[in-house]
DNA sequence: AGAGAATTGTACCGTTCGGTATAATTAAGT
DNA sequence: ACTTAATTATACCGAACGGTACAATTCTCT
């Protein structure tokens, strides 16, 4: 048997919503108020949708690395460009990223994660943060590690600091981004990027 | 006429608990009950002597920018020092205060510019928060722009953009080390920020 | 010793927090 | 039409929030 009221909501515009709201204000910071006035729908709804409120940051987080992260790591590895033009490539995105569009300014992983050092977040919040954290690093140590430019320049002999030098530098640019830095004042620590790699 | 009972605390200690209070769970986060149990007073003395949350934050960045901020600011203009190893030192003692010692991790003012641009903090906060943010860029465009051996080496001609990379930097290195990178690793980044200034 | 001034602890104010019980809707299956 | 399942809106829960009234305590001055 059957049947049910149907939902009245988009559950991945929802989602979405749930996102920017975390994406401005973080995880403790996000109020339930914040993220029913956000999404478009109230408490009992998001409760029995996506479970909780650490519940849906954990959704929130997926659906950020999904559709925000990952995808731009593309830059690297794209086929018949130099290193030096896909790092610039893909740094630009990124900055683009923090600075413009409708989203938030910075960095949504960059930002729960200074909040997370502060104590007060749920377990599962914090595993799935963590998880996301590693993306970028690994990403680069992958790139240094492999690519067949980075192993001809030298990269992949100090791959993980340097891996760890364009991840601190892109928290560094999420940070100014946050804070009001604009694109155009940002963009140009890309260059000083990649003399500090070699390139 | 004159009397009234003896304060029973260290004004100075008081502050200086309250501070790292702060600098562990940003103005927001950090709650009444956190700020009274770390000063080991109660909330009338608190609000007898420091006025209320927002006055007492405005005291804490304070008392934060003259003892753990401005003083390092000596290793950049350190006399008969190579610029290279006068940056050189700054970084490593800046990147050790992120990351070692008693105090928490990362950078009081950086993660309490990541909160502010998420609303919620109050006005006079926010302007107290965006004076501090400012000095580091200061300081750094005031070395590149007078700093003989910068002028030498032309880091003057783009005097604002490399004192925002090594800004940014540092923003980065803050937000590694709240994420509990150790110094050791981070330290790494020094030289590929010399490099990345032409250094 | 006594009066007046300042700090203390306790208990409380209204508001907001994350989360939920309840009942009124809206739909599907028989 | 009628039951059943699911979503909605409203109202509420105990706890914690920033902030304060009040009375007890502790001090200095006369």
């Amino acid at each position: 048997m059957a049947g049910g009221r149907k939902l009245e909501f988009d559950k991945q515009k929802a989602l979405e919503a749930a996102m920017e709201v975390f994406w401005k204000k973080g995880y403790l910071g996000a109020s339930l108020s914040d993220l029913t006035e956000g999404m478009g729908i109230n408490k009992p709804s998001l409760y029995a949708t996506f479970g909780n409120k650490e519940a849906l940051f954990e959704q929130a987080t997926h659906h950020y690395m999904e559709t925000c992260s990952k995808p731009k790591s593309e830059y690297l590895f794209e086929p018949n460009t130099p290193l030096a033009q896909r790092i610039t490539n893909y740094l630009k995105v990124i900055i683009t990223g923090q600075c413009e569009g409708p989203n938030p300014k910075g960095c949504y992983i960059s930002l729960c994660v200074a909040e997370a050092a502060g104590e007060g977040m749920p377990e599962n919040a914090l595993k799935t943060l963590n998880a996301a954290a590693g993306y970028a690093s690994e990403l680069f140590l992958h790139l240094f590690e492999t690519d067949e430019e980075a192993i001809a320049l030298g990269l992949n002999q100090q791959a993980a600091a340097n891996a760890r030098f364009v991840v601190t530098l892109m928290n560094g640019t999420a940070a100014m981004a946050r804070a009001g830095t604009p694109y155009e004042e940002l963009q140009t620590v890309i260059q000083n990027a990649l003399r500090g790699l070699g390139l």
